[in-house]
DNA sequence: GGTTGACCTGAAACGCGTTTCATACTTTAC
DNA sequence: GTAAAGTATGAAACGCGTTTCAGGTCAACC
């Protein structure tokens, strides 16, 4: 293999020059340039890359965190991330966490070790106090509010969402409202619930625990839910779900149930996913594409930002007949 | 930032010594090994990667192609090799390539740039002689069949399998049997085609091109196949979908048009997804999983082997009535 | 007693491109 | 006409860990 120095000697000149050409720096005569490129071009030159990583302490990639990568939710989010990586050369390490600290510290010890230059954490596990220690080791970006934090964050208010998706179905008769998650804890579970305990008191609602379930990520959860809103005496009329694949499992599973959306049962979902639209579900669209090409842009940005992007309720067939 | 010369002198040994310590070499003595993780203790080290990469000349890394990541067909095979590369201590670099040939050519250049050491191929639009191309640089291993090349692969029998589907639909009294595909190019589709072919021809059925369709990926793409069927004069009694998630769309949409399943149009799904059990769709059960873990275990040997794979019919009631 | 082999260690070479610094020659600019 | 600014080029330092090779010690075996 023909390294930099071959091609200097080939070309007579200074791996220098030969180095500037590669890197299409200005102040090199025509002459020589010619000379350096037909050099490489009979020699059939390869760059070695990881000797460019080396010398410039950078890598051109980044690392993405996420727990599954066969979920929507995480699929848009890193379909978005990969769009923007595409744009502007960088390459993405992906990390499938499964919700494992393990593989978490991983990806945030390659940032320690520079193999990648920063890291996108869809969501995670681990501890604020955690990812804080790495912060000095190169950039981090999150999915979730972190201000007051020293890493860049691209996020939904879920307060905010939940209080008005909430609002809506009180607006529409609803006041055992139940709702769908994927899971218990994190950042997003917990404003959610306590949107829910707000919206409780603020109506002076009965609160019931069950009304609360996790492990709700893939359509065929819906199933799942559906025999858990069985098992109830009370059931709730109105579910909010937070993920509009989960809701179309649900609307499914009513319609061989012959349970009637939005009559027996109104169906908020979220993400506003193709599905959604095809099934007729009323949905809190969340531009997850756009979250995910933000965030890919503030892992290559050194400033420290803290974007919000709004939602917004699409109203379809789930929760109110539809008024066109 | 300590690099391993600090580490020698403060450890008093030389820097063979720490890098043989580093990589747990057997030649070190008790002693002056505690010295060097002493020091390296004390002084927070923290390995450059990017040099061992250069040093090297392997990264730990394999690169993976597949078109969409948001397909539960990638998705699951990205699984797979996700879970097969943490075991053996391997990163993924994720290109997604939306079956753009440029995004296929960068994996391969990074490959040549050694910046990778294997590259899997999912999915591919670039041709074999691209491939070739780059077959000197490291290991290519692919997703379909390559016995002849210098590629490995693990792959399942696109041919056979819808030969065996076609008959079990014949088996069930249908003549008119269509199918919906990803994309017309590729490996799969060619032999698919084949097969039906293949298929008209001992049977002395009438061919339809109209039957064949194609951009089916998603559970929506339910939606525009029945449209289509809607506008034959002669629809088929019967589709191979070759996604669950298609399948299930079909059948949902079916719900909605009041078009009884299996009686006025059988399905037959493929890759057994949670969402066919559900739905209670027929399919044909292909181990994506395993063929993610095989996939990745190829990429790092060194023998090129062709595996196939098996898939098995799962009866379900989109075909006939279930027989229990 | 001598040979063999296992064990231990460090110097130096190796992988390779980038960047700084010093130098020198041209142009502008006033 | 001369200082300042811009252009061009190469030597050398830098980033840093791995691996080979040569040399040495010590125990075991014949």
């Amino acid at each position: 293999m023909t390294n930099i120095k071959d091609l200097a000697k080939m070309a007579r000149v200074s791996v220098a020059t030969v180095s500037r050409v590669l890197n299409h720096h200005p102040y090199v005569s025509e002459e020589k340039r010619r000379s350096v490129l037909e050099a490489i071009r009979t020699s059939n030159y390869q760059q070695n890359i990881n000797a460019v990583h080396l010398s410039k302490g950078k890598t051109q990639m980044i690392g993405v965190v996420v727990p599954f990568s066969d979920h929507p939710y995480f699929a848009l989010l890193l379909k978005g991330i990969a769009k923007q990586a595409l744009d502007q050369h960088y390459k993405l390490v992906l990390f499938q966490t499964d919700y494992r600290e393990s593989m978490e510290l991983e990806a945030l010890q390659m940032l320690k070790q520079k193999q990648i230059d920063s890291l996108v954490i869809c969501s995670r596990t681990c501890d604020w106090s955690t990812i804080e220690e790495y912060v000095p080791f190169g950039r981090i970006v999150v999915c979730e509010d972190s201000k007051g934090k020293q890493v860049s964050s691209t996020s939904v208010d879920q307060y905010k969402i939940f209080r008005s998706a909430l609002e809506y179905l009180y607006q529409n008769g609803h006041k055992k409202i139940g709702y769908c998650i994927g899971r218990k804890s994190g950042t997003n579970a917990q404003n959610r619930e306590r949107a829910y305990r707000d919206f409780h008191e603020k109506y002076q609602l009965s609160y019931h625990p069950e009304y609360i379930m996790d492990q709700c990520l893939y359509f065929e959860d819906g199933e799942k839910v559906m025999n858990q809103l069985h098992d109830m005496n009370q059931p709730p009329t109105a579910l909010l779900v937070t993920s509009d694949q989960v809701a179309a499992g649900i609307v499914t599973c009513c319609q061989k149930l012959n349970i009637s959306i939005p009559g027996q049962l109104a169906i908020i979902g979220f993400d506003n996913e193709p599905i959604a639209k095809m099934m007729d579900i009323t949905t809190i669209e969340i531009p997850l594409v756009e979250i995910g090409k933000n965030l890919f842009l503030q892992a290559i940005n050194d400033e420290i930002t803290n974007d919000e992007v709004s939602f917004r309720l699409i109203e379809r067939g789930s929760v109110s007949e539809k008024r066109d």
